[in-house]
DNA sequence: CCTACCGATCGGTAGG
DNA sequence: CCTACCGATCGGTAGG
């Protein structure tokens, strides 16, 4: 409660890596690259992590939890499946092509990163999908749609904007209604 | 005409190291990891190589040569513009998931890759995705989709197969008739 | 948080 | 195609 308003500097070095990572990805950031970013050398910053691997893991993690949360949230304000989905949709990539804060367009790239770190990313967003489940199997889809591929299609999709999208022409948003409206179906 | 049969050195190489970079990345695959499975050590492969940068490039530009010929040819046998578009998803997928071979699903991660590099990738892809331009102008699309998000949405999504895709379940050419079907509309 | 360093690995080269 | 090496960079550490 004290030191309420004043981010802690573990906090500020977290925020400024997710912000490199989410760039360069995982091997175009150096551990020097962060330190450079946060004003200290490279090797002042095992004082507040214990390794690379395991700070991305955490701003992985976190930027799941919190875009979970988020998404959740937007779901819950709609009743129509179709609306569901797109609130979804938008929150996801409202989320995603942030140009700042540490919640995340960082969760490509998996081929980047070792093998041990790979198996901890791949279970954490195995979970988040479930969220997507949830969503597709309510959809009143054409009976000979697959839901499971339709369900990695659509996840798919929305992991590629960041690929793609470049701020200005069209909003997080307005992509998002694109996308409802290219899987709307039935 | 003399040696058609027997493959040269360089040519055993290229396709060597065609499949490093399609399974591992551009900054995953060193030149001696090439140079192993090539036989060799790494620095012997400069005797066929100007630069690990040039080979990169080279290899992802006669892939997409080499593509965009197969696909246009799957275009041409169709007459309906769906069915023109599905072929050409189908053919498509076909040489981005099979498992050997020179041609390959290595056209992401353009952030692993030099800028210089980068610059020459997206140029030679641009190009490439002017033929999937053509496919969408002749679709019968409802007035109220915009064919610009709607062909990067189709990009995005073929491109994103090999991130998921798992041989087995699903042949290409089944993936590539979901997504035809995902994206079939008015 | 810095100094000063470690062992490993990288792309690439000279000279044969 | 190898030997033998270069300068650069990497993640990480000891000791203060």
């Amino acid at each position: 409660m004290a030191d309420a308003g004043r981010p802690s500097r573990r906090r500020e070095i977290l925020e400024i890596a997710a912000q490199l990572f989410a760039r360069k990805g995982y091997r175009g950031t150096s551990m020097r690259d962060i330190g450079v970013a946060a004003g200290v050398l490279g090797g002042s910053l095992y004082h507040h992590i214990k390794s690379k691997d395991a700070l991305f893991v955490e701003l992985h993690n976190a930027a799941l939890d919190a875009a979970e949360e988020r998404i959740a949230q937007a779901v819950e304000a709609q009743s129509d499946p179709w609306a569901k989905l797109e609130a979804a949709c938008a929150m996801l990539l409202d989320i995603q092509l942030a140009p700042d804060s540490l919640t995340m367009p960082m969760m490509n790239d998996f081929r980047e990163v070792p093998p041990a770190v790979r198996a901890e990313l791949v279970a954490r967003r195995d979970r988040f999908e479930q969220l997507f489940r949830a969503l597709v199997d309510l959809l009143p889809l054409p009976p000979q749609m697959d839901r499971s591929i339709y369900r990695n299609l659509l996840l798919s999709q929305l992991n590629g904007v960041s690929d793609w999208y470049r701020p200005g022409r069209l909003t997080p948003a307005q992509v998002a209604a694109q996308i409802a409206a290219v899987f709307r179906h039935g």
